[in-house]
DNA sequence: GGTTAGATTGACCAATCAGTATATCGTGCG
DNA sequence: CGCACGATATACTGATTGGTCAATCTAACC
């Protein structure tokens, strides 16, 4: 039962601060919404900076399972799965309560690099250009680091566009762009097969 | 006097909510930081998300008019300034107080869209898309819509790329992304010339 | 010089902030 | 049954939140 309400507590959390935001998102209104009690929150958690850093892990163990579990559902092949990366990220945006990505959020409310809370963001960051990059490797890329660092400059632009200015098409967009880009990635042989 | 304290209360508005963001930074801070009294500001904004808009629109003015005069001064013909726009992006991100996008920020602790400060931040990228949609044009770009979004995606994937993972070099290697892509947006005469 | 309108001041408001102290409760063990 | 221990609930802390009120001060105009 302790263990049920610290669960209860983290999915509370990641859905108030995705959509509030972490600064104006109050212990209260976690506590209210949850049916938690107080000191029960301050039994798991040393402070809220300790809560907010459980909610970025468990949403960047949610969010990258259910994106790799996409992409790998949408295409067979890595070389498929890579341009599969922005029709996943058309979905995303698509999805009713999107409202960006809570690691740009959480990046942008604890700017300071140093801040753990800010690291915490940049390895998601990080675990998701692994996974890209194994992906670019697998599919035979030249230079599969370059590659897999410009997907992902494409994917958190076509995010910012997509929720700055509320424009989904953003993610059909990025994938045109990729498609250019991994005809200069690859070898001959592998962009006439393609 | 009335204005220059008008003035004195965004700039340091501008500062603190840049460095600490906007829920963060209470309107105390401001006003020991300004050295303006309480009824002042309340006198020349009827509440914070006022003067938050008002510091949006302050910031808006400068960064734009640093950036497109730091674009014009690095290259003198259009084409050569959509490739500069990477250039000046570097310099923005090597600055000594860079701390991300102030409009990201703003999005990002007002994500609804129907909310006049995310409205802002909107605004603000469309003003910003309109000016590179205008250097496409005169560049000749076959589509100038098209290769605009382009760079503004590109743009937007470096910043955050930067700011989050702490990785400044994004602005080159977005650079090198563009001029692949801006091979595919111009004539072939175009692209020999250039 | 006196009056008056507008700017400025500091005291004050209720609400909320993160975090704690203490009391009570439920439950497993002897 | 009775004890004891960890989990929970409630009340409370002092600080800070955004915002207001009424008194004071300043300066321009008649």
């Amino acid at each position: 039962m302790a263990s049920s309400k610290r669960e209860q507590l983290i999915d509370t959390a990641v859905e108030l601060f995705y959509r509030d935001g972490f600064h104006a998102t109050g212990i209260d209104k976690i506590l209210s919404n949850s049916g938690v009690s107080r000191m029960t929150l301050y039994n798991h958690f040393r402070s809220k900076d300790e809560l907010i850093l459980a909610a970025l892990h468990r949403m960047d163990e949610q969010w990258r399972n259910w994106f790799m579990r996409s992409v790998e559902h949408q295409a067979d092949t890595p070389y498929d799965r890579l341009l599969a990366i922005f029709d996943v990220l058309g979905e995303w945006f698509r999805q009713k309560n999107f409202s960006g990505c809570l690691f740009v959020k959480a990046s942008a409310e604890f700017s300071k690099p140093g801040h753990p809370i800010h690291a915490a963001a940049a390895e998601h960051n990080r675990l998701v250009y692994e996974y890209v990059r194994g992906l670019a490797e697998l599919a035979g890329a030249k230079n599969p680091a370059e590659l897999a660092r410009q997907i992902r400059t494409l994917m958190e632009g076509a995010l910012i566009i997509a929720c700055v200015s509320t424009r989904v098409k953003a993610a059909e967009e990025a994938k045109d762009m990729v498609k250019i880009l991994m005809q200069n990635a690859f070898e001959t042989e592998t962009l006439t097969a393609a």
